[in-house]
DNA sequence: ACAATTGTTTCGAAACATTGCAACTATTGT
DNA sequence: ACAATAGTTGCAATGTTTCGAAACAATTGT
C-alpha cells in the first residue's frame, strides 16, 4: 500500500507545476521537439528538457530520437482529462460554497 | 490560461505526497478528526494538521468544528478515482513497454 | 574534419517543502 | 476558575525543486 501511495505521489509530483501542465496541454495537440516546445511556452531549452524528463520519469510522456531532434508525445491523453476533472470539481465546489454563504 | 494552469498545479501539488494520498484514502471511507487520523496513519498531530490544511487549501477536503474536534471530510470522492486512473494508466503503459522490449 | 543545431547535464543560488518540538488558542467537563 | 483534550501556528533544521548559464554530447550537412 505504502508503495502504491508513493507511485501515485510521483505521478502527481510530475503534474505539480504550471509549466509542466502547460507543456502537457501542448503535447495533447501533437508531438513536439524540445526546442520548439520551449519556444512555444517561452522558457529556455535546458529548463524545458528538465521538465520533460520529469514527465517522462513519471511515465506521462514518451520520447523518440529523430536525427538531431527528440520528439516527445503524450502517453495517455486521459491524464489531461483528469486534470480537467480536478479543476471542475474544485471550481464547482467553490461556487457551491459561495452560493451557500450568499444565501445566509 | 496561465491562471488555470496555476490552479491545477495547486491541486496536483496537494496530491503530491504519499502521506496526503494515504490520508485522502482514509477520508474516502468516512470523516476523521485530526487526532484520530494522525494516529491511524502514524504521524504526529501537528504534521497531520498541516497536511490536512494543504488539502483543504486546494479544495480537496472540508472541515467542520464539532466541539473541541475538527472533522475533515472528502469534498469529491472522484479525486481518488482520478488517482486510481493515473496509477493504472502508468502501470498499463509500463507493462506494455516491458512486453515490447521482451518481444525483441 | 568542421560548423551548426539540438538536447542533456552540471553547478550554484534562491525559493520552497517537510518535519518535530514547543507555544499557543479554543472548547469541554468538573 | 481549572485541568484536560484537540487543533493550529511559529520556529529551526534539513532536504528538495527550480532556474539560468555554461559545459558537454550527439547528429547532420558541407
Amino acid at each position: 500500500m505504502q508503495r502504491r501511495y508513493e507511485l501515485k505521489a510521483v505521478i502527481f509530483k510530475a503534474l505539480a507545476h504550471p509549466m509542466r501542465i502547460c507543456m502537457l496541454d501542448k503535447l495533447k495537440e501533437r508531438s513536439w521537439c524540445v526546442c520548439e516546445l520551449a519556444m512555444e511556452v517561452g522558457i529556455n531549452k535546458s529548463v524545458a528538457s528538465k521538465h520533460l524528463s520529469q514527465l517522462k520519469a513519471a511515465g506521462l510522456i514518451e520520447d523518440e530520437k529523430r536525427g538531431t531532434l527528440v520528439e516527445y508525445r503524450l502517453v495517455a491523453p486521459c491524464i489531461l482529462d483528469m486534470a480537467a476533472c480536478a479543476e471542475s470539481t474544485i471550481l464547482d465546489n467553490r461556487r457551491k460554497r459561495l452560493d451557500f454563504a450568499a444565501a445566509r
